[in-house]
DNA sequence: TATAGACTCTGTAGTTACTACAGGGTCAAG
DNA sequence: CTTGACCCTGTAGTAACTACAGAGTCTATA
């Protein structure tokens, strides 16, 4: 199998990426991962290009990024007709999205400790997590 | 509707809480809402031991907790039986994970940024966040 | 009392981003 | 030429909702 050096099947991708095999197939299935050469018993192989874009794809999705995000980024490079300056405000559109995520889940974060260090690490009732939970008037995070 | 003060449609507790009809029925379905008492004609009537315990899992949603997470918070609640340090390790640790989150975001959006500021604005060739993006050496974020 | 219209009911299906089979075919080594 | 690891398609399941469709209920008002 790998008729030159640079081929490899879904699983050797699935294992350099660490994307699992079905999901790799669903990607191609929603477009953000180009339909790869087959052979002729119909299995995919793929290239260096495949690795490089998958493991964007993978990052950005850790990262947070809807796959209409990624497609969006994925589009333009794959388009060719952009300008500079338009990557360019794209990205730094999604550093501002970013940017908000931070804000919540810092916001998040400090309501978690704070409640958390309320604890007295004592027996049964009036824990101030719960008690802080069951609180209607208590605003925990994410304002409005 | 509503024969005394203390009771209230679902649409009633939807606007109270912020959370939606479907959401509700939902989570009745799921399990951590108790089935309410009906009218004769079916509908749902609630009271306000529903509303706090919907604004509970509201929040808890909101900070991040699986319905899993919320119905075991509230497995402890209903039961009595549990310690406040169980509930303070079991906060704790989601906040790690949020921590973990953050940083992540923060290091992405530095890269978005850093990227970005390189650019020229200019047409087409050699934009440096597509450069980036194709280049298999490029850790974008999240590296290993 | 009849009726308008706002509200509610159940049930099903769609969403996102996967993950898990089932039942079969392919590949390379021994 | 068979074994066993690998791959194929297709369907269905997951979380946590959201969105209908089509029907029934409630209450204010004429």
């Amino acid at each position: 199998m790998g008729k030159t050096v640079h081929e490899f099947t879904i699983g050797e991708l699935s294992k350099r990426t660490g994307v699992k095999i079905e999901t790799i197939r669903y990607y191609e299935k929603s477009g953000i991962m180009p339909e790869p050469p087959r052979t002729a018993g119909g299995f995919r192989m793929y290239r260096e290009a495949h690795l490089n874009r998958l493991r964007f794809i993978r990052r950005s999705r850790q990262l947070g990024f809807s796959m209409t995000d990624i497609d969006g980024l994925l589009g333009l490079v794959d388009e060719r007709g952009y300008t500079c300056g338009e990557v360019r405000s794209f990205t730094l559109e999604h550093a501002d999205t970013v940017k908000k995520k931070i804000r919540d889940l810092k916001r998040l974060e400090k309501s978690l400790r704070g409640i958390a260090s309320q604890c007295t690490g004592e027996e049964i009732p009036d824990c101030p997590i719960i008690d802080a939970l069951l609180d209607p008037q208590t605003q925990l995070a994410l304002q409005p």
